[in-house]
DNA sequence: GTATGGAGTGAAAAGGTTTTCAAGATCGAT
DNA sequence: ATCGATCTTGAAAACCTTTTCACTCCATAC
């Protein structure tokens, strides 16, 4: 069933029935009437394949996204098929798993699809692959990758502001020794946010120690597994950072199997505050990373270089803030638990940096 | 760029480029040859939409969920990507949040696109919407809602098999009086786990106590909450089982706030095998339900039903097993945590079926 | 009474592919 | 040499919509 019935049951021609679906102001509102009483007779629906062909456009937005099981993105996903949707738009999602093939296989799908635009969330993509779309003029939105360009354009998250605060509040809370479990640094993503901790650090006067940098994979086994390494350090650090949720809650688990507390004998801070974060033992102290906002933002930077041929791309910063929740806490105080248990003492070992100097240009700790 | 062009360059008709893209036999191997050449030459794709218009079939399946970020989901959507896209398809999502209204849009959306096929992964559903698209025979498959009808297949989980084995776990270690937490009433997939749970204790000789059954909301806070009020009980079951794993997770929480120990005290069971099961503390006994082998039956029912116009609708069992980890153990043993930690002891509470009778048809408990 | 202009509508082309039907070429058999 | 069968190819219709252009009315202005 096609617009052709509709045109014959409100007896006009296929023009005008098209018009009226597109509430063109110039058919009378009788007419219109009578049209969308056709359609509704008859339960017509417009057909997307042939509208795509005919007008050049599919009202297709397409999402790649590196690993959907990873919580970090669903979110994401949620928040971009919401806004897609609300504009008018379809996803076509793909998830590559990391694999450069299913990537290439991803790419050419979205390409014979005529997307109208893509978001592609993981920073391992191709360089041909991104000209192949590019030469295509396929607006792209990247995910902190590089600088906007002809279609292109960037969300730029605001890692140095996250970790900064993050930094800052352990700071003021009295830590000195602050270590860092790094993601695996084949992934860019995660180099930027070491790098942005090693900066941060030496921007408060707190030389690098590389012995307190431990990677693991973004998960949280490697989290467990760096932060044991961690621990086995003749001083292991009265803080750590994690270059996310994940690796932070495997380090409250690896902090734990050693028979220590968080955050009495260490505190624990995460990155992206993913929904999990809010539910661990204790609850996460972390730096949210509003995936809602990305996926708007990455909507709004698609639609701006499809809906006017505006050529150049826009680069928009994500903003980052602490949620301090329970994960963090001046180094070296014993508290009890509330629930009564008994706490087992930290076992014996080495510790300096007690000194609760002053942050360099910070106010006291609060307590 | 169209397959006229590659037509021209090749020398042939836009016919013979058709039948070389679809690898008809009837093309001459030479010529084959000059059109894959003239393609790989322009880089050349086809145009999905015309090909769908002209074909009548848009290689696209629907998925719908009901909430992406339920960590249940996101598995089950990598799964059904993956496989569809081995097969050929592209994958369009909806979350619809249990949206009525975001369903209704969505399942609009899908006939829109003449979707070949839809996944309706949740079960609030409205008959209308179904309806709509029977009417247009597309072939739909659901988890566990109906019987299979017309170009409808389901998915059945069999969770009786499931919870049985839960069940059987629990009796066998010593456990008399079992609690659940169940899901929101108002979602079937919970009375359906609800009912199931009933029935099997029923035949294992327990009578239901309404008392030992707290309504959650399928999350983490709900369960808490859910098992917060269990313990207040004169006499608490020793073991629960819950109707999800969040729900596990809140109810771990919630015995470890009340100074109860996980699983010394009370056993907890939960259900699905969430990727994070593996990862809470204790790690979690759950009921494993594979998402992507659910996913992967969906598109081979969906497939079946529209590949070769067979008409009646499948129904696939997908099974259910026991993962056995951390979280379940005799009732009433105490011993003392790895840590070393001391132990709460349970604070006085009326304790019955102590008696370690043997299961009804059952092996003695195994220590 | 004739231009002028705008509003409402329809006819038809265009968009890129699949698929049916027909035709030409080639080959083997008679 | 002719007929028929088989293989290969091309022409053209069909899929459903958007969009341009042109046309008809009708009202207004001169």
């Amino acid at each position: 069933m096609s617009i052709h019935e509709v045109a014959k049951l409100a007896n006009v021609s296929i023009a005008t029935v098209s018009r009226t679906l597109h509430n063109n102001p110039r058919v009378s509102p009788e007419t219109a009437a009578r049209v969308w009483q056709a359609i509704r007779e008859l339960k017509y629906y417009p057909n997307t394949h042939a509208r795509s062909l005919a007008s050049g456009r599919s009202h297709i937005v397409g999402l790649i996204v590196s690993d959907i099981t990873n919580p970090f993105f669903p979110e994401m996903v949620r928040g971009f098929e919401e806004s897609a949707s609300r504009r008018g738009y379809d996803t076509i999602i793909a998830s590559t798993n990391y694999d450069p093939s299913r990537t290439a296989t991803a790419v050419r799908r979205m390409i014979e699809r005529k997307v109208d635009g893509v978001g592609i969330m993981t920073s391992e993509m191709d360089q041909n692959l991104i000209d192949e779309m590019a030469n295509r003029d396929v607006p792209m939105v990247f995910l902190d990758v590089a600088a906007p360009s002809r279609r292109i354009s960037n969300l730029r998250i605001d890692y140095v502001g996250g970790i900064n605060l993050a930094v800052r509040h352990l700071l003021e809370l009295g830590h000195r020794r602050i270590g860092f479990l790094s993601g695996p640094f084949e992934l860019k993503s995660a180099r930027t946010r070491h790098d942005a901790f090693i900066e941060c650090l030496g921007g408060f006067g707190i030389f690098e120690d590389a012995r307190l940098v431990e990677q693991g994979n973004h998960r949280i086994d490697g989290g467990l597994a760096a932060m044991q390494r961690l621990l086995q350090l003749d001083s292991p650090p009265t803080a750590v950072l994690a270059s996310n949720d994940l690796t932070a809650i495997g380090a409250l688990r690896g902090i734990r199997n050693m028979g220590l507390q968080v955050p009495d004998d260490i505190s624990v801070v995460g990155f992206d505050d993913i929904d999990l974060a809010e539910f661990t033992e204790p609850p996460l102290t972390t730096v949210r990373l509003s995936r809602a906002e990305i996926a708007e933002r990455a909507l709004d930077c698609l639609l701006l270089n499809m809906d006017f041929g505006r050529e150049g791309g826009s680069e928009v910063v994500i903003g980052t803030n602490l949620i301090v929740r329970k994960s963090t806490a001046p180094p070296r105080r014993k508290r009890r638990a509330e629930t009564g248990q008994t706490i087992t003492p930290a076992k014996g070992r080495a510790r300096r940096e007690r000194a609760p100097e002053s942050i360099p240009g910070g106010r006291p700790a609060p307590r």
